[in-house]
DNA sequence: AAAAATATTTAAGTATACTTAAATTAATTT
DNA sequence: AAATTAATTTAAGTATACTTAAATATTTTT
């Protein structure tokens, strides 16, 4: 399995856990920074290898087989960056960019090592979970987008989805860390903005941040 | 920088290494499990990128900015393969299949936390001098092949050059380690066998092991 | 020193993973 | 519903890193 498969199967399963109908050549193609073109040659001969369904002008869809693959490269990067977080106390942003690389060259024996070591976490440092070694994922995930959270309640984040550099520095300079609790003092409905109480600051955030901040209720 | 150049100038110092003339395509080849032909072709390619000198028929040499590529593997090769062992307390040749592949996604950055949480170590796990981060070693090796050594005296195992892994699955059972201490009880000149003990053990060992097998004289 | 064996090089060709350009189909706008 | 826009696909072509087969040069043996 080559580095472009992998990268390319995990694509899929990304967008389309956002958005099921997000999986079409031209998504994956603007994801992965490749030509439309190349896109739908790759899910051509993937199909072939029957790792994922292709039909023309068709969203891709993932067989057992191609779900595998990619579940088991997410639970490598997911591992790394738990494993680079703990031992070397890099960023946010830091260790995703490694684990994007490391994924690839890492193998069963040393993820399982890995997973070991780390006491077989559940979750990464952004509270994404981590697949176990057959390729699943057993936990539950009730929390909400902090845009949904009501106001005058206390949230805990357990979810922070991204890969931005500058929002991985925003967020820990203001302490939106997994993990934290935050007061939701109002949200804002018209202009979609909220603001929140953390570490006796007050933050407004926009939906660009809101949407992608997972949060659950504290009892 | 690919991992096909990468392995190619990394193949070229280690053979040079060993034998200064021993850096023929053909030897690399034979390195790499690649046919003479594409060994050839490589070769043309980075001469080209100012990687090496390639004369016709004549032993490939690295130029500075070659060697300085191949340090930088090295460095990461051997920083993994400490890292792997203290922190995994994998076999000897775990560790290397492992850094094997770790090595070329590895960035300066990654290398540098390795290498400051490892307290800057100057050898890896086998003995092997690990470069600093502008490509130089700087200690020097001052032991002698195991072969070499003289009746009656103890030595400390300070490297075991190879990367077989039956080789070191003997060492491991019969406590051949780094930094162990043997002593030579016998030197068979005439069929080139060492006897040594160990552990409260006597161990024959042929010149495919003693020659691989390096010491430093114990004071 | 010639013959035989070995290594290296050149030539032609392949698979992978892309590219751009053009053609086709689907989705959106009016 | 037609026209416009956007996305997808096909076609043709490229770079990398190989392959095998044949030609050429070097090294070793006799």
């Amino acid at each position: 399995m080559s580095v472009a498969i992998e990268n390319f199967l995990k694509a899929i399963y990304k967008n389309g856990k956002r958005d099921n109908n997000d999986t079409k050549p031209g998504s994956i193609a603007r994801e992965l920074n490749i030509s439309n073109a190349a896109a739908t040659d790759m899910a051509q001969k993937l199909a072939a290898k029957d790792l994922l369904h292709y039909e023309k002008y068709q969203a891709l869809r993932l067989t057992e087989k191609g779900t595998k693959v990619a579940m088991d490269v997410i639970r490598k990067h997911r591992l790394w960056e738990s494993f680079l977080f703990k031992t070397f106390d890099m960023s946010l942003h830091d260790i995703h960019r490694e684990a994007e690389l490391l994924e690839h060259q890492t193998s069963d024996f040393l993820a399982e090592k890995m997973s070991a070591y780390l006491g077989n976490p559940k979750f990464d440092p952004h509270g994404d979970p981590i697949p176990n070694a057959d390729g699943e994922i057993t936990t539950v995930d009730s929390s909400i987008a902090l845009s949904q959270a009501e106001e005058g309640k206390h949230y805990t984040i357990s979810r922070l989805m991204s890969d931005d550099k500058e929002f991985f520095e925003f967020c820990a300079q203001h302490g939106l860390k997994y993990g934290h609790v935050v007061l939701v003092s109002k949200q804002f409905t018209k202009t979609k903005m909220t603001q929140v109480q953390i570490n006796n600051n007050t933050l407004i955030l926009n939906e660009g941040f809101t949407s992608i901040i997972y949060v659950n209720e504290n009892e």
